[in-house]
DNA sequence: ATATTTTTGTTGATATATCAATATTATATA
DNA sequence: TATATAATATTGATATATCAACAAAAATAT
């Protein structure tokens, strides 16, 4: 009477990026126990676009500025990040890494990188592509 | 020195679940704006396969058990789903539609099937087994 | 120059994800 | 049968998603 989930290709896309968090969330723990994946993406793209707001940074990782808030107040927290007001617009913080988030910098954007290359083993560029292009084409019919 | 977030496949892959989800549950509030997608789902499975466990449940969804826990309490305490003590294992519960439930049941389906329809539209069979196949690598690729 | 609108960011409420700890009942084992 | 183990479900803590309401500062309009 109505497919099980797992037939379901909305279940396999899900499934797939759900099985690609849990896996590079796993290797980061290894090295920075107190980052999440989504904090340390965050944390990168803050690190080289220091100039970038918060509503920037949301819409670029399509996250909610809600989000973005919580994340940095806990990047913060854990010491990874420095804020201050912005000189010329007390509207804004500057936000730029402390001395424990240079230390780690190269050493996160290594990992990602390496999760990235372990989770497309063996998936060629055209499969990639195809990925890429199905998938764009989901996204434009629901939002349409 | 890092790609941003709109060059990267993982980053496609969540976005087009989220606006999946997002388009999905626009279009189910219309009728019932008292349950959310994912329990939505789960009320439609429970009523077809009114023995499975929650466990079962939370296998089948790729959902932790505790979120499964929650959401079932929902459905009660909106009145989707009555839940009774199960008759020959006291840890279980027995899980039925209540009257509303089932008053709602067919429409909630037809829904669910009319999203998925239009999420793809113009995406032809190849494409699907396609997208299905890579994302079942990259799947493989996380959890080995 | 003051009033209005826009930009930027925070906070609150609720749902879900994740992991760990717990409670209860059922089953297996000694 | 008594005890240990397994199965089933709940709860708590923390992170994130989502939407709405809010506050402060900046930009714009009158």
């Amino acid at each position: 009477m109505f497919k099980l989930p797992n037939e379901v290709i909305f279940y396999t896309i899900e499934r797939s990026i759900k099985e690609y968090r849990h896996f590079a969330q796993k290797q980061l723990w290894k090295a920075f126990p107190d980052i999440t994946v989504d904090q340390a993406l965050i944390f990168t793209l803050i690190s080289s676009n220091p100039e970038m707001t918060q509503e920037e940074l949301s819409d670029v990782l399509f996250k909610e500025k809600a989000s973005v808030t919580r994340m940095i107040e806990l990047l913060r927290k854990n010491g990874y990040l420095n804020r201050e007001i912005h000189e010329t617009d007390r509207r804004r913080f500057k936000l730029t890494p402390s001395k424990k988030g240079k230390a780690a910098l190269d050493k996160i954007i290594e990992i990602i990188k390496q999760n990235r290359t372990i989770a497309l083993e063996g998936i060629n560029q055209y499969d990639q592509t195809h990925l890429n292009e199905t998938l764009n084409k989901l996204i434009k019919n629901c939002t349409k």
